[in-house]
DNA sequence: TAATATTTTCAAAATATTTTGAAAATTCAG
DNA sequence: CTGAATTTTCAAAATATTTTGAAAATATTA
């Protein structure tokens, strides 16, 4: 295969594989080109490299700043902006952990926290089942909290394979 | 907070939590919808209870039960099918981190190593530097893989916080 | 077997999301 | 400050996804 085939390959399927996780498909795509290019490129680059618009490409580069896993860059004596993405696929990973848990687990669990409380307690069954339920899930919600946490703090121990030595 | 009102806020909300991960906002309703409650209840009650149409209602549930997490059940005497929604929230987890690893991780890795045979192997430095990131990206993979293998084998543990000691 | 209840399918409609592109805003060199 | 280059915004258009509902298929009863 050769590169630029594989590069291509790379980005569509980095863009498939986004939507999967309710990413969009052009933020997934753009960060994929931005891994692959060693060098810091233009928006004007990843327009004309993944045929999108303009406003396309502003408004999922500004998406990646704000996940933490692209940088602006400033070339002295350049008049135009180049960008940068992490190209420490651990520090990534680390990274979308860190977003996804503060802007999507930690919420749920305030929110089942709400739930738990119901009128009357757990005087009647049906009430009691569903607190429990609540309950397990929150705890659930807790416990990945947790696990994530000693993964994201393990850095490139988890990447070099010896956390997997504390779990066995 | 009154019960109804809790339940519905739980179906709701878990059904806009399912949006952000790439999953159907009805499917992860009806399966919320299922998590509360204790009997099995059939096609119609779902209709009802989530006003949505019967054939959204079928196909949704089809595709839960491929996730093998609901279950058709029948009554005898009854002439309507029932279905009901593993309540063990561990064993739902375990049951999502392996349906997805199966579908989406697995395929990933097998891709990333057709990647890595690029024509001339790693003589110029483009070629190595993308080689190398492809290589990357994998070994992340296989090392999330096993994670997720301990935490699926690690059963109730995981989830009664003994597994925590052993990442400690 | 016929009549009826129930489930399944899927094309079309509705809805949601993404993308475009041009105007507005901003930045920067002279 | 002026004017050109660049970036940002956002309403409208394009696209993708979800939902509907009625017809077809299947299952059940008598």
């Amino acid at each position: 295969m050769k590169l630029t085939e594989a590069k291509q390959q790379f980005i569509n399927s980095w863009g498939a594989f986004g939507t999967q996780w309710g990413i969009n498909r052009t933020m997934a795509q753009i960060h994929a080109l931005l891994l692959v290019s060693v060098q810091p490129i233009t928006q004007d680059d990843m327009m004309e490299q993944l045929s999108i618009s303009r406003g396309n490409v502003n408004m999922n580069i500004r998406d990646l700043i704000g996940w933490g896993l692209v940088e602006r860059i400033i070339i002295s004596g350049e008049r135009k902006e180049y960008f940068t993405a992490e190209k420490d696929i651990w520090k990534v990973a680390t990274q979308i952990i860190k977003e996804r848990k503060k802007r999507e687990l930690d919420p749920m669990i305030k929110l089942l926290s709400l739930l738990e409380n119901i009128d009357g307690g757990k005087k009647d069954k049906e009430t009691k089942q569903f607190v429990e339920m609540i309950a397990g899930i929150k705890k659930l919600g807790h416990q990945a909290d947790k696990v994530l946490d000693v993964l994201i703090k393990a850095e490139e121990n988890w990447f070099t394979g010896s956390v997997l030595k504390m779990f066995k």
